[in-house]
RNA sequence: AGGCAGGCCGAGAUGAUCGCGGGCAUCAGAUGGGUAACACCCGAUGCAUGAGGAAAGUCCGGGCUCCACAGGACAAGGGUGCCGGAUAACGUCCGGUGAAGGCGACUUUAAGGAAAGUGCAACAGAAAAGAAAACCGCCCGCCGUUCUUCGGAGCGGAAGGUAAGGAUGAAAAGGCGAGGUAAGAGCUCACCGGCGGCAUGGAGACAUGCCGGCCUUGUAAACCCCACCCGGAGCAACGUCGUGGAAUGGCAUAACCGCUGUCCGCGGGCCAUGAGGAGACGGCUGGAAUGCUGUGGCAACACAGCAUCUGGAUAGAUGAUCAUCAUAUACAGAACCCGGCUUACCGACCUUGCCUGGCG
């Protein structure tokens, strides 16, 4: 098991396009299974790793609440990281709310969105 | 009791479990990357450490980097504008002067020049900028007329005098009082204001006093004038490395393939070169640094000594859960770095500070 960030633009809008998604009360998860052989910058990306991006809308929250949307969000991720399977790119967008939602709503949705993409092995 | 001024703090604190960033130390290397081999990367463990007073707005001033000019002056454009000081510098800060406000402690200050010139001053008003103007009013004399106590009085008229009063206006040509006069007027005088000169005090802005002629509207946040300052762009700056592809040169061209058949030639191969997109690394944190003490200074601040090392991320590190403390937690997240300004903010605390009023 490893995670690594998702780091550029154009890998971000392939999930977004190619991907699947689930829709929760608090989260929006993007899902998007790499194809083998799949390069950056002609360097091979392992199999064995899923990358993660965790998205906030800039318009919707300062800086201070983008950060602690964000760290709840790589807080639930971390926990049920075990279950997850390799090869996949991830990303998880906070719907736009009036409130930051508490860790445990957070959690809740997170583990269900995943669930209903099938990408959790057994319900932590 | 009310007020004035200043300072200081602010992810609320503590504990437990799990987790993140970079740093240091140790370990593991018959296993990954890397090296000639080490180092190093990756991994594990431990240790200490890890956002703000505004990190924000990006409004000024610098450092740093590249480009331009490599000398000076002027013009254009922009900025600043009482005086002195502080500073790397500033439009900032400190101390003062003048003005305005407040009973006061204090506060505010968009404070150069209106006698270099130009413009503007709506409406109202007779007149709104020149040494002006007579709407009402006031007045000597004159003419007509009425009355008469024969002194004059009233009414009307033409020509004048008058800026004291009324009326207009944000503002009416110094203010106010006395003398003066037909009525008036800086016409004369005292005081006040302004202007000019002189003296004294001060480093200066200015202050005080005396003298003079009798006096010149406001607006420069209208143009403008004067003095002083300013080259441009920014860390996505800039520097180093830079697979492949493309370019140029060299070497090899047996076979095969392509340039529609044939021949020649060229390309596909290998090596080198200087640019360089993506990307990687550096820039990247020890600094006009912070704390304490002393000396100088009213102060801003400067100097000296001692001590300390205090974020450097790169899709972006400070988190999660639980428990306790008191009800409960504002504004808000470093992105090259400093000095300010401005704006946002739940609240906590300090000064044997100062002022006004009440009671004793």
């Amino acid at each position: 098991m490893r995670s690594v960030p998702l780091k550029y633009n154009y890998e971000f809008s392939r999930v977004y396009k190619r991907g699947k998604f689930s829709t929760g009360r608090y989260l929006t998860v993007h899902c998007f299974r790499r194809p083998a052989g799949l390069k950056h910058n002609l360097t091979p990306i392992p199999a064995d790793i899923t990358r993660v991006g965790f998205c906030v809308n800039k318009k919707q929250l300062g800086a201070v609440g983008r950060n602690r949307a964000r760290r709840l969000m790589r807080e639930s991720y971390r926990l049920i990281e075990d279950g997850i399977p390799f090869g996949i790119d991830l990303i998880f967008t906070l719907r736009n709310l009036e409130e930051i939602p508490t860790f445990d709503e957070i959690s809740k949705d997170m583990v269900s969105n995943l669930t209903r993409l099938g990408l959790l092995k057994n319900e932590v």
